[in-house]
RNA sequence: GGGCGCUUAGUUCAGUGGUAGAACGCUCGAUUCACAUUCGAGAGCUCACAGGUUCGAUCCCUGUAGCGCCCACCA
């Protein structure tokens, strides 16, 4: 005891304490020691995670410290439960964020992509992934997390990269990848397609014109008494790429139109009107230009109706020969051009103020052109049925449960799958005269397959698979999660994972987004450097009571510093006060006084709710609850009692109750708890990190 | 347009069909004796609002308001 200083310092413990463990070997489950007698039964059993590999785009953002300290929980507390426990770690190559960051960091430089050649840019790549994926890496040792290093994995080294080639030509085996050219969305500054998910939509002030477009009036089509039929759409230089004009088939206004023409102003083109169950006779006038080429929408009406494609705008954003006189214009100015002539002619009725949702590119913010283009596309119907299964069947369950609407809901509605994209940084399409990439999610889908050595037939694959826990953040649940799903159904027939959990979202304290860009975000690690790893993982579970957003609050890392050095002074005070050398096994066996009896009854009652409520993955009422019993219960009374009452009984309690405490702290303050027992005088002890769950 | 969540102390949040809680902050006091990163005491919440169910509602139901998020092709 003389030997520790009065106060806890974490800076010389943490460093120190996770070199320990790593020199252990005990995060690869290979290497664990054999199991004591409490934990024979469950290492017949193994718990897998396979972390969420974040983007080598940057560093660990607060959701990622929040996620890692979650699993690290759940890791820790089966391991001591004496589980073959394993939690592999990685990284993901992220595809076009990725792209984008590098590009960016050359441009500094004055560099641009095309100047280096493909070749020589994904070199930069590399070194690039080399860097931030070596920081990534490093920061979670940093806060403590109990990985298996000797399983890192990237998403393009190279065994990942022949799980992907397996899994797409697996698919195209199956008949449902098919190549074609539809309309999807092209982000006029990646240069690329993304998918339905990669969007984001921004509000904007924009204006609804009323176009009129001329009726043909002959002979045979009977039009008495008007000349015109109006449409209102919000991209008048669309007009030029226009093949019909739509309306709902029950709407009365427009009946006697159908099957008639207009003839197209400027291109002055003759195109039908037709009917359509998809036009909402509500808005606008409830006649709609259809440009099959430039509206998801009007492509299905295009298809269904088959009508011709005209491509008016091109993969730059600028207009293409197609769109007559506003050839090779921008978009902005062939729009002022258009409305220019039109007014002219008078055949604008009007216009409107409105806000419409403009489509922006989730990655770099470009402007998104739906526009066809030969893509390739993977066929979701029966993938999407797979994965509601797994989850309506209970195979696999969400927590919070009711996140399950969410994944549910875009099962049930979501389109084919495009999955190539015209970039450079990624997995290959792996057939002969294929130049495009895949989606950076096609092979995110495979994480928890590929990580264990899938396709090959690994022992990993055989002990670990499928895995127990998927944690992560809401927003990638389509995204990423669902495909996983029936990614690991496709290929193995089973679910690659039974539980995710949905942990809180991490806001600022005024409840913003975090966000590098607008200086909005705090680092983890700068929180660890001043306060250290216990006190910021204590700091952030603290704050995570479930699914409510955390409003985030950094007294309560201060808070975990305190108890952190309260804990300190417990063990030190215990172990002047007693011999440890004698921990009770049993505390049965001790003779204890009424009030050590009362004592020892809330310890239970302690234990039960912290296993519990582990389990249950509510981890903020775990710690909340052992603050609360180990500061006010152990400290504040029982140590009071205890120094005056100095008895062996007493004694024995203290050893006792720190012995447990230090375990059950474990999983969430494991730095400070390895370091007391580490000074514990226990004969034949192991490192905490693999010493017994307490039992009740 | 659909769906979801939230509203409780100054702040961040728990919680329960029957005296309303924690942390931090605040006030007052203590202190050689594990810890001042401490200890003790205390002030502070008509549980968003309005109805309803109930012997009883902060909790259940309905509605209203405010805030936030997700999905969707309002051209």
């Amino acid at each position: 005891m003389s030997e520790m200083p009065t106060a806890y310092n974490p800076k010389e413990t943490e460093e120190k304490i996770y070199r320990i463990w790593e020199e252990s070997g005990f995060f690869n489950p290979d290497s664990l020691p054999p199991p004591s007698d409490s934990q024979k039964e469950n290492r017949k059993k193994s718990f897998a995670i396979a972390v969420p590999p974040p983007n080598v785009t940057g560093s660990l953002h607060m959701g990622h410290a929040l996620n890692a300290v979650i699993q690290d929980i759940l890791i820790r507390k089966k391991r001591m439960e004496g589980y073959k426990t394993l939690w592999i770690p990685g990284t993901d190559h992220a595809g076009i964020a990725t792209q984008n960051v590098v590009e960016k960091d050359l441009k500094k430089q004055g560099i641009i992509r095309h100047d280096l050649g493909r070749e020589k840019f994904l070199e930069k790549v590399w070194e690039w992934k080399e860097k931030y994926g070596g920081i990534i890496l490093n920061q979670f040792k940093k806060l403590g997390a109990s990985m298996d290093w000797s399983r890192t994995r990237f998403t393009m080294d190279e065994k990942y990269q022949k799980a992907v080639r397996n899994a797409f030509l697996h698919y195209h085996e199956k008949g449902i990848l098919y190549k074609a050219e539809k309309v999807i969305n092209w982000c006029t500054h990646c240069q690329t397609s993304i998918s339905d998910l990669e969007i984001e939509y921004k509000e904007e002030h924009g204006k609804l014109y009323f176009l009129k477009y001329p009726l043909i009036q002959n002979q045979e089509s009977g039009i008495k008494n008007q000349e015109y039929i109006v449409v209102a759409t919000t991209r008048p230089e669309t007009m030029l790429g226009d093949s019909a004009v739509a309306v709902n088939p029950n709407d009365a206004r427009y009946t006697d139109l159908i099957g008639k023409s207009v003839m197209l102003p400027i291109q002055q083109r003759e195109i039908p009107i037709i009917a359509d169950n998809e036009i909402d006779t509500v808005f606008g006038t409830g006649a709609v230009k259809v440009t099959p080429a430039h509206d998801l929408l009007d492509a299905r009406i295009g298809e269904r109706n088959n009508l011709p494609i005209y491509k008016v705008i091109g993969q730059l954003g600028k207009m293409t020969d197609e769109a007559g006189i506003c050839a090779g214009m921008k978009i902005k100015d062939c729009r002022e051009k258009i409305v220019g002539e039109l007014a002219e002619k008078n055949l604008i009725e009007k216009t409107e103020d409105m806000t419409h949702n403009i489509a922006l590119c989730y990655r770099c913010g470009g402007v998104i052109e739906p526009l066809p283009s030969m893509q390739w596309f993977l066929r979701m119907k029966e993938l999407a049925e797979k994965a509601t299964d797994a989850v309506e069947s209970g195979a696999v369950s969400f927590h919070p449960e009711s996140w399950e609407k969410v994944y549910f809901n875009w099962l049930k509605n979501t389109r084919d799958w495009n999955i190539s994209r015209q970039i450079w940084w990624g997995h290959k399409i792996p057939l002969e005269g294929e130049e495009d990439v895949l989606d950076t999610w096609f092979s995110s889908a495979l994480w928890p397959l590929a990580t264990l050595g899938w396709p090959e037939k690994t022992k990993d694959m055989e002990i670990y698979y499928p895995t127990q826990v998927l944690s992560t953040a809401r927003d990638i649940i389509n995204l990423w999660v669902g495909r996983m799903i029936f990614s690991g159904l496709e290929f193995t027939g089973e679910k690659p994972f039974s539980d995710v959990i949905i942990h809180a979202t991490i806001l600022t304290k005024d409840g913003k987004r975090m966000s590098k860009s607008l200086g909005t975000g705090i680092d983890p690690m700068t929180l660890i450097e001043k306060y250290g790893s216990d006190a910021t993982r204590f700091g952030l579970i603290w704050q995570a009571m479930g699914t409510q957003d955390i409003h985030w609050a950094e007294e309560h890392v201060v808070a975990g510093k305190k108890f952190a050095n309260k804990l300190w002074n417990i063990a030190r005070f215990v172990m002047s006060k007693t011999n440890m050398r004698e921990i009770p096994k049993d505390i049965g066996t001790v003779n204890a006084d009424e009030e050590s009896g009362r004592f020892l009854a809330n310890l239970e009652k302690t234990t039960l709710f912290l296993t519990k409520e582990i389990d249950e993955y509510n981890f903020g009422q775990a710690l909340h609850g052992l603050y609360d019993f180990v500061w006010h219960d152990f400290a504040d009374h029982y140590i009071e009692y205890a120094k005056k009452n100095d008895t062996k009984e007493t004694q024995a309690v203290l050893s006792y109750a720190l012995d447990r405490i230090l375990r059950m702290l474990h999983p969430f303050m494991p730095f400070i708890t390895e370091e007391i027992y580490g000074t514990l005088p226990i004969p034949n002890k192991k490192l905490l990190i693999i010493e017994d769950w307490p039992k009740i």
